[in-house]
DNA sequence: TAACTACTTTATAATTATTCTAAAGTATGT
DNA sequence: ACATACTTTAGAATAATTATAAAGTAGTTA
């Protein structure tokens, strides 16, 4: 068996609890996604092109797809669509906003915005929950 | 000439201030998307199903497209992604924040949202609008 | 280890929403 | 009517995503 690379256990694990197995390609992406400090927002294909940039042999667009598919079911990347109507990925599954910037995306923690008043689910509906986006331009 | 049906001036104007001639197609759009009481929100794709369903001598989907784009560039039309990463156009241009459930898209008035807290723009940058979305789910 | 099985990866095809193209149609000004 | 410019349309092209199916790999058993 290969040896079993304890340091990537919490990316492993993140794939077993996605309901696959960790194989390269997955252990790979994993930790491309997790291992980093600050959030990560992005979409498959630039997920795609910045790892197989690097790499002589490329991982696929369905492995890519299908990874990040199963990491989103699973509650390990939340989902969200760009105005270009792409998906955005992002590595912060915390209920938070955003800033839209142009192409870029900056998250904004839950407490920095908080309602004075919000309204009530229609009849027979509750609210999952409340998502803002602020949009932003450049100054002047 | 063809009589001036004065009655659909103010479709017809729309279609002017986005710099499109008032053709039939055209005029036959701009009634469909703004001749109501409610708010209208829908994708391209279900106003040409629906728009086509009764006409004997279908609107290419070109024109619908089109069209709506002029209308959206002029300010007659607001446009957002609905999840399923879609372009959903809006006949409520007003400032203003949606429930989505499931697939139905439900106007919040803007003063039905205040804010306690917000952000402040990061440096060089500053807020162009603020929209929320309120996600539902059913009771129980 | 060999064989068996189930799961994976991949290239490629298919799909969907949208945009583009270019030809044929229509309106407008003279 | 003629010339010109704008429109409509069918169909091709694109881009993001999903589906298919063959070839590869891993895990299990004998
Ligand atoms: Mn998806
Ligand atoms: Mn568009
Ligand atoms: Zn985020
Ligand atoms: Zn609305």
């Amino acid at each position: 068996m290969p040896k079993m690379n304890n340091k990537n256990k919490i990316f492993i694990d993140k794939l077993r609890s996605s309901g696959l197995r960790p194989t390269n390609q997955r252990v790979e992406i994993s930790k491309f996604l997790f291992n980093r400090k600050k959030t990560f927002h992005f979409t498959v294909e630039e997920l795609k092109n910045s790892m197989n940039l690097k790499r002589p042999k490329k991982i696929s667009t369905a492995t890519f797809y299908n990874t990040v598919h199963a990491l989103k079911s699973a509650g390990h990347l939340k989902e969200f669509s760009l105005e270009n109507n792409t998906s955005c990925y992002d590595t912060n599954i915390t209920s938070h906003h955003h800033f839209f910037d142009n192409g870029r995306v900056i998250d904004i923690k839950s407490d920095k915005i908080t309602f004075q008043k919000l309204p009530e689910a229609p009849k027979g509906k509750k609210i999952k929950n409340v998502e803002v986006v602020i949009r932003l331009e450049n100054n002047n």
